[in-house]
DNA sequence: CAACAGTGGAAATCAAGATCGGCATACAGA
DNA sequence: TCTGTATGCCGATCTTGATTTCCACTGTTG
């Protein structure tokens, strides 16, 4: 009659026992928000280690190291944006609706309230090349399929309609996540509207010269 | 006649003696080449040093530490980066040729061959207040300018224009950088004419609705 | 020739990531 | 119910890398 329910202290301290991916989850969790609030160099792996209840040990059992905890983030984060960005591209047929469509999604993203956009976009950790090659593939494939998109509407070369469609990504990029910071003043719906028609006048027909 | 010129040798692997103003100078260009190959936390003090062919103490009597030494840097880049935008817009009083040249000027600053734009735009220390402070001061700067011309040609409100201030300045930020990374296939001049019709096209005459 | 400003080598300090050995807990099987 | 064993967990420590400072030396200048 000893062991009783873990939720009982078992030893003042010390936490309960989880199962392996239980606790991965967890450790994930308690990462995320310690990264999101302090940026990857300020973020230390002490902690991280707290933040979850457990011991710097523990979170050396189930990540090499920091760097991989946090490309562990940021392929989650990476890999549920995409998923919001390809079901707005695909959510239509139409090239306008396309566009209007991924705004939205786009905005819906950074204002997400686990502020994972905080992960994705202002890690200081931009100079590491796995980290520069997952963002560099994610807003090629972003940028990309603005392209055909322009290319589709105009007469534009390869190389160029490529060049606008990262100008629109970096500007849906940069646009949503000053939206973010003026407290939202302007309704979601609005703001990404209002980008939305900028970018659409701006590549919509779009001529070949002047 | 004793002092002979300073390139000679007074003790071998000792740097000769130079005025306050002149070191510092030396100091600055040493410390930006560092920091340009190697990012904010990638580049040591020692490496630093030995660039500029001195010793760490020296470096410390004309900078209190790294992120001061930093900052210096910062200031003056963001100072003539914000000259050549100033003059841009002060080259006309037409709206269309000033969004034009400005749109030039960013081109040519991130073209500049000192690569001060990998120093301004992607250092990994954007967390830091002082640093994000003067970056938002320098984008807020750039971005209202945008949103005067904006306001000027359309019915939109302040809050509306500013936006889209932001997201053309963050449009022309991204473009030019994705652009430097093509090793220029296309010319700065073609690049940067196309994201200046693009942002023209876009604004010209932008709609109050729909 | 004497005070002085500037310099470099080397070492103190410090923060943060990573690890080691032992203790506690749950569960399986007798 | 009892006991053995594998698994999860922790305190304490090690290690590394970088910033910062100390001190003796050297050339310069009045």
């Amino acid at each position: 009659m000893q062991q009783l329910s873990p939720a009982q202290s078992p030893t003042p301290g010390r936490s309960a026992r989880l199962p392996r991916d239980e606790r991965r989850r967890q450790l994930l969790r308690a990462a995320h928000d310690v990264f999101v609030a302090n940026g990857y160099h300020g973020a230390a792996m002490d902690e991280i280690a707290e933040t979850a209840h457990v011991s710097k040990p523990v979170l050396y059992q189930h990540f090499p190291g920091k760097r991989e905890l946090y490309l562990a983030l940021l392929d989650n984060h990476l890999a549920s944006f995409t998923e919001l960005l390809v079901d707005a591209l695909n959510s239509t047929t139409d090239n306008k609706q396309r566009v209007h469509a991924t705004m939205h999604a786009y905005f819906q993203f950074i204002a997400k309230d686990d502020q994972a956009h905080r992960l994705v976009f202002e890690s200081d950790l931009n100079n590491d090349p796995e980290v520069s090659a997952r963002l560099e593939a994610f807003n090629a494939k972003y940028a990309d399929a603005i392209a055909r998109v322009i290319a589709e509407d105009t007469q534009l070369s390869h190389e160029e309609a490529t060049l606008l469609g990262r100008a629109l990504a970096g500007m849906a990029q940069i646009s949503a996540r000053y939206w973010l910071e003026t407290d939202k003043n302007l309704d979601l719906e609005v703001a990404s509207e209002l980008i939305y028609r900028l970018a659409w006048r701006g590549i919509s027909r779009f001529p070949k010269e002047t």
